[in-house]
DNA sequence: CATGAATGAGAATTCATTCAT
DNA sequence: TATGAATGAATTCTCATTCAT
């Protein structure tokens, strides 16, 4: 019995972990960390603030782990586009449409990693992630680099760029919301971009 | 006598009025936005806090002034080289260059254009300052498609990729305070990543 | 126990409200609106500033509460004289005496009816209050006329008078903090100021 | 010549004087102590905020002037009227319509005697101000009892519910700012309930 | 374990007063 | 004498964190 309650209990402690992320999650994505007091934590989660407290050891512990986690999902997805069949142009093309087509339905979160957090763990937080995003394009681009499919280049300085041109471009719509249409067209856009960047004219 | 006074004394708002600025810039420049309190830019300006808002209505809006005259003073000098001589190719990358090189000299202030900053009043003159900056790209860059020089695309993309692409690679290098070796092999990869990115799939 | 627990909460929860209400009437009542800083609202009330805004929104909020439910108190006894038996010209002189008694007792908070706060939102709370105050009087006058026993007269203005009147003459000795004997003599006249000023010479 | 100057200099000096005192009148009226700040008295009078400090030794000595010249304008007047010719119901009649009519012209000075001054030099000075308007009344009064006119009552206390009375009145209509007719109507009503209050029960 | 009331340092802003020019 | 820039203490309000219940 002992062992059944321990069970559910950590089920239990675990969901509300999830609640707490998620709670974050969903105000630093509508309104940025400017949004994201721990009480409007603890009340959209349904917890208390000293509930927080026992799951996280602080504010900045919470919204390091809310951009980290975030920031690992979308780079598992990447990860999957980028490391899978194809040629390394067609491998980018995809990753750079998949994350940009995400970014737009949900086009704040990719926001959360150009606010300024007001914590500098946070902040700190944020600049790995950018890293681990451009990690991922890394990879496709020293293979496209080694099949011939792209010219020799700093893969470090080229991944940053598309990391930063596609953050850039996705952040703009926010203003005008615009429709499918013009989404497809945007995102068009940037993926034939990223790809002209790292390919030869030739 | 009198004509004299109001001559010096002009001489020392303006004075002031500078280092409220520069302390303003500096202070975002090394801790970002959240660095930056009212008393912290009286600390260094030699001013004391009531003194800031007599040149200032408010924190924000000496922030957006921060901004805007950081921007207007690059885009001057971007605009001179993108309205020159040569080719659109040649223009465009003479830009990039220029405003890389600057950047990371004080790379902090780059770093400004990327940043949400905490208040909403400063957030809205951020967007402002970036659209600027990729105007003055979306110049250089239509006139090179109308010489032939570069393939059709959509120059509000493009402009906004580049502008995101050199910031994004920009800011990194704040981290590992690199030497100037490496500066310039920095700035050679943006560019030519920029120049590709535009140029190629003819 | 969850129950029991809530319950003490809520006990100490108003207890506290009380505890900032009566710091807060203390406050103006002794040195009027100026001396009502949220820094010395806390310290009467042995809480912290902080802890004043998880009860009230804002500080105007505070004072219009402390203005409303004063007068609200008063209202209601003044309401039971007022709507009770007797003729209007009894019951006119009963509601002023016992006004004008219990305002001698707490002097400053009648004080607190007259003078103009410092904050605009309190301001409003303040006329609406004497509004209250009168239109209470505006009923006995009412029924007087209509009785016959009083002449017919602007029951607006006559109520208002009638509220001016007292307040002035209860401000006063503030001063020169006096014997009962005096506030006797003081009640009286009032209330024969206000009957005859309202009443035939007839 | 250094006599001459010296006459014009002192001409000047005066001249700056009643220039600073019907500024910060001029603020009062409009806006209550609240809104006359020493830089918008400076800036309204056409001087510096240092000048200000010339002629009146600080903020409150400044503000009890307004107050008591103000007070002894309008006790002038109405000193004219009651210690003229007539009955004392009619001299009473003649003050307070006098007083009553030139405060709904300039209803906000009135309401200086109203609003509560930032300052307690300045509050002091305010009772008094009252004090000295219900004296007037108080001469009228005591005539009145005299000659038979007035039943026997207390000259303080009518004089003092008297003050309350047509302030309480007057400060109401600032509210919903009416016609001349209604300004009338108002006028008389307070006359009117003035002269039944010190008059009946004979 | 969970709660949420309480804390208190820190933020932006205002304004009477002073003093170098 | 006149100016008005500069001061800096005081004010209101916020919010991450703690701890008694």
């Amino acid at each position: 019995m002992a062992y059944q309650r321990s069970a559910l209990m950590q089920e239990r402690l675990a969901d509300n972990r999830q609640r707490i992320l998620a709670a974050a999650r969903q105000l630093v994505a509508e309104g940025g960390f400017r949004a994201a007091s721990v009480t409007a934590v603890a009340g959209i989660s349904g917890l208390s603030t000293g509930a927080i407290y026992r799951y996280f050891p602080s504010k900045a512990a919470l919204f390091v782990e809310v951009l980290s986690s975030a920031v690992a999902y979308e780079c598992a997805i990447l990860s999957a586009i980028v490391d899978g069949e194809g040629s390394a142009t067609a491998r980018l093309r995809a990753a750079v449409e998949s994350f940009a087509r995400r970014a737009l339905q949900g086009p704040h979160l990719a926001y959360a990693f150009i606010a300024e957090p007001a914590d500098p763990e946070v902040e700190a937080a944020r600049i790995l992630c950018r890293r681990d995003f451009s990690n991922v394009f890394k990879r496709v681009l020293r293979q496209g680099i080694a099949d011939g499919e792209f010219p020799k280049q700093s893969v470090d300085i080229s991944a940053a760029c598309i990391v930063g041109a596609f953050t850039e471009a996705l952040v703009r719509p926010t203003e005008h919301r615009a429709k499918r249409r013009q989404d497809r067209a945007l995102i068009r856009s940037i993926v034939d971009f990223c790809e002209r960047a790292v390919t030869n004219g030739g």
